[in-house]
DNA sequence: TTATTTTGTTAGATTAGTCTAACTTTATAT
DNA sequence: ATATAAAGTTAGACTAATCTAACAAAATAA
């Protein structure tokens, strides 16, 4: 079994993986907030525990096995975060610290239950893929907001790097998943879209925020 | 903040300490399954923090703040427990061991959020009291069903050291919490106990597991 | 009351996870 | 191509929580 800070690493080095599949040491080290040498030591520690592929000045990689184990914490935070939204009344910007304590819990029987109360759901308040059983995920197809074109319409999917601040921002202008926006005007000096949905007839979002939301192109 | 070892420390004392309000270090630390010096340092640890009066040769006892804190987590304990049960439909044996998990979570809305869908209840599956937001605990005024007399009607208020095992086999003859008790005979020479309730006319219960039912008796 | 057992304490070792300081390797920029 | 910067590694220290071994005090029994 596998020691909380454990899987900390573990789930870090499964997000930060994603892109490339591999991960720097220096990366890892800013992600989770400690230094270098901790971080090295431990990666020889998971690499003895077949997790990690660790060679000297080499980048990191998850092994199958560490795959697998990330993902299952993974889907253990965003079943949470699910849960805690639909059955218990959370908002999407209060769920992710609870969440990141609750991935923890040795219990699967809990984690089995969430699924089946929320009708095994596949993705989180945030639009993320739940990671099936064996941890594994199904990657999603969506696209940048700021990557769209003028007088499209598409429908906001996901929202990346959710920080509670950027999620009220979001609550502020019923910037909810599931709403489609038409792009009405993109200044291409600095990227700030002008855009319509709902109720709002002309909302204005800057290129920052554009790069954080992601969105379904085929309707 | 207190570490999750403390806090296992601050419920242990809690619940030694409700019989006599002391507890000594031998019986903390079988209780802990710890060797002797080991709570002895931590002792001396939480008497630091003022959360324990800690004198040589002398028997432990909690603060006020110490009996504020522990009453806290068991708080956090028995609302998950019944949460567990009334909302997510786990058997009331099944729900210990993830309690003892999730009451280490650092979330009051979370607790907050659980009390209010359960509409503030005030004991727990095992009939056990339910601390207030300040940790003071209620006590309740049960009999053991092995107190009781012959003839006597009770109702089953709660179940004490609620293992795996007994809490199955009360579930095997129906034994619910509510359940109305009528004692038919008692054996004077092994106190075992003929009682009738329900649809059951005659299940015989043996003295030990009469010492670990709770009864109410005024009717 | 003295001897024995039980309980409590002290001292020192161990492990997990962190750190800083010093050094090495690799990457970057003249 | 070499100097400098950035990233990675090693060595050694520190803290929390545990342990064992040895000793001290208190309780119990003879």
């Amino acid at each position: 079994m596998n020691s909380f800070t454990e899987e900390n690493y573990l789930k870090a080095l499964f997000n930060l993986s994603n892109e490339k599949g591999e991960v720097s040491v220096n990366e890892l080290s800013r992600q989770l907030q400690l230094k270098m040498p901790t971080v090295n030591s431990m990666m020889k520690k998971l690499a003895e525990k077949k997790l990690v592929i660790y060679e000297s000045y080499k980048p990191l990689r998850l092994t199958e096995k560490g795959k697998k184990e990330a993902g299952i914490i993974i889907r253990k935070h965003r079943l949470t975060e699910m849960y805690l939204v639909e059955k218990m009344g959370f908002g999407w910007e209060q769920v992710h610290d609870i969440a990141e304590q609750i991935e923890h819990i040795k219990a699967p029987e809990l984690f089995a239950r969430m699924d089946t109360l929320l009708g095994h759901p596949t993705v989180d308040p945030h639009g993320s893929p739940i990671p099936d059983k064996n941890g594994k995920i199904r990657w999603l197809h969506y696209t940048k907001l700021s990557d769209c074109a003028e007088g499209e319409t598409v429908k906001l999917a996901a929202v990346t790097h959710s920080s509670d601040e950027f999620l009220k921002f979001l609550n502020g202008r019923s910037l909810n998943l599931g709403v489609k926006l038409r792009i009405k005007k993109i200044e291409s000096f600095d990227g700030t879209m002008e855009v319509s949905y709902g109720k709002r007839n002309a909302e204005t979002l800057s290129k920052i925020v554009c790069e954080k939301l992601l969105v379904e192109k085929n309707l």
